[in-house]
DNA sequence: CGGAATGTTGATTATATTCAACTGTTGTGG
DNA sequence: CCACAACAGTTGAATATAATCAACATTCCG
């Protein structure tokens, strides 16, 4: 950044300000900074900035410091738990328009989780300490905070609802659903998995194995027909019964 | 509250004045009002009110409204996921001076859980509205809240990494070393279990029988010696050993 | 094209649940 | 205060669910 004032190149400038517009366009586009007055978002994307993280690359390791919070412009980020690759538990895929990190920003604490990329992607990221300034100045900014936290947190108990008592099968079919654009259920509908299925499994809480094998059970029942990533959903009403737990009944019908 | 004008006695006066002075009390000792005005403090008492559950009785059932925040006075509550009782996971146990149902009251959403008091409770419920309120009005408040919010989170991240990746043996171990009091881990220590076997082991994910079962196998490892809910901690360093994955070095050492 | 990553399938095993029978504890009303 | 019913906990045997291990097939990229 300070070498683009010596350099003076016209492109290094423009390549300045097209950083900052993507900056901004980024921030301004979150659903905690919609409410925002322009002068305060002038104030945060001063401080914000773009991070670019290839495919593979990890943001942020395990126990790392968080500097603030992250906010995806375009890309796939996988937040997960455990040390060990082939034995994780991904907590969430992080999409475009979706942040992570809120949580660790206000703690001052070291990172809970991994952030890998899992295809080139662009990040924005807002120091804490703006952040701070903001919640003191704007009491709406403040509001949606606690709103997005409170999402997040529900999502989390969502989570841990499906894993405690639902079977593999069933996460399986819930989230092929959830796939799917929110809107009445149509009779079919075809959905696109959003990583490997090795990712999607660890997200899921099961093995690549596993994965696989509940998948071929969907797709025996006639429920699914699986073309690599491509999923067709064929009956989305059995679908949504066997996530419900009545397996056996999607089985006999 | 309103029929104590006309009935008018010195008595139900007092009463009333306990009351108010109880739900002062517990509301000023809250984490989330520590830094709050006098002022400030007042009008959330206002509007709180006190609510009694004796022993078993149900606080907020799933998926009913939620009118505001939960703070414990006195007495246990369990929040747990699950209809039918005996295949329930527990989320939490809050007792006093803690709270429940922040990230529900901000999102206007029905509530989650089950809320069930163990013991004899006094509750002390404070509405949303104030609270929206006082979030407009202090700063303070609202990152006090946010900080709350994230440290929730953390630890139902702590509690889906303990559920996804460890035995039952290590979340146990771990469990009984989180019930010592924070400091330097002596050879030994007395802990008691803050609720019955059966709920504790819902806490941690695992059947009354499974539970039962590892206690046991602890107690055959001398870790520990078990007295019905007290539970003697024999050796803190291979307990913590046990938590931490070691299972087979523990049994070997 | 070739090697690494990803995915599939089968056989085996580990972990914890379920079912069932039994014991111990607690709290309550006669 | 005791009897007794409801609840809490223990133990054993059989079972279920998913993990692990191992071999192989496929796909993705460089």
């Amino acid at each position: 950044m300070r070498a683009s004032a010596h350099l003076g190149s016209e492109k290094a400038v423009e390549m300045t300000e097209v950083n900052g517009r993507l900056v901004e366009g980024v921030v301004a586009n979150l659903p905690m900074f919609r409410q925002a007055s322009r002068a305060h978002l002038a104030d945060v994307t001063r401080h914000a900035r773009a991070v670019h993280a290839p495919r593979g690359e990890i943001v942020c390791r395990r126990n790392d410091p968080m500097p603030g919070l992250y906010a995806v412009a375009f890309g796939l980020v996988k937040l997960s738990l455990g040390d060990d690759p082939g034995d994780e538990k991904v907590l969430r895929l992080v999409g475009p328009g979706e942040t992570f990190g809120e949580a660790v920003a206000f703690l001052e604490r070291p990172c809970p989780v991994n952030a890998t990329a899992l295809t080139d992607t662009l990040l924005v990221m807002i120091p804490s300490g703006p952040l701070f300034a903001l919640i003191e100045r704007d009491a709406r900014f403040a509001r949606s905070l606690i709103a997005s936290l409170s999402q997040r947190m529900h999502a989390l108990v969502a989570d841990v609802e499906a894993s405690a008592l639902r079977t593999g099968l069933q996460r399986v079919a819930a989230y092929l659903e959830s796939l799917t654009e929110p809107g009445p259920a149509l009779g079919s509908a075809n959905v696109r998995l959003p990583a490997t299925k090795t990712v999607i499994a660890a997200r899921l809480g099961v093995t690549k194995e596993t994965f696989s094998r509940l998948l071929r059970e969907l797709s025996d029942l006639g429920l699914v027909e699986v073309t690599r990533r491509d999923i067709a959903l064929l009956d989305r009403d059995r679908l949504a019964a066997v996530a419900r737990g009545a397996a056996r009944a999607a089985a006999e019908a």
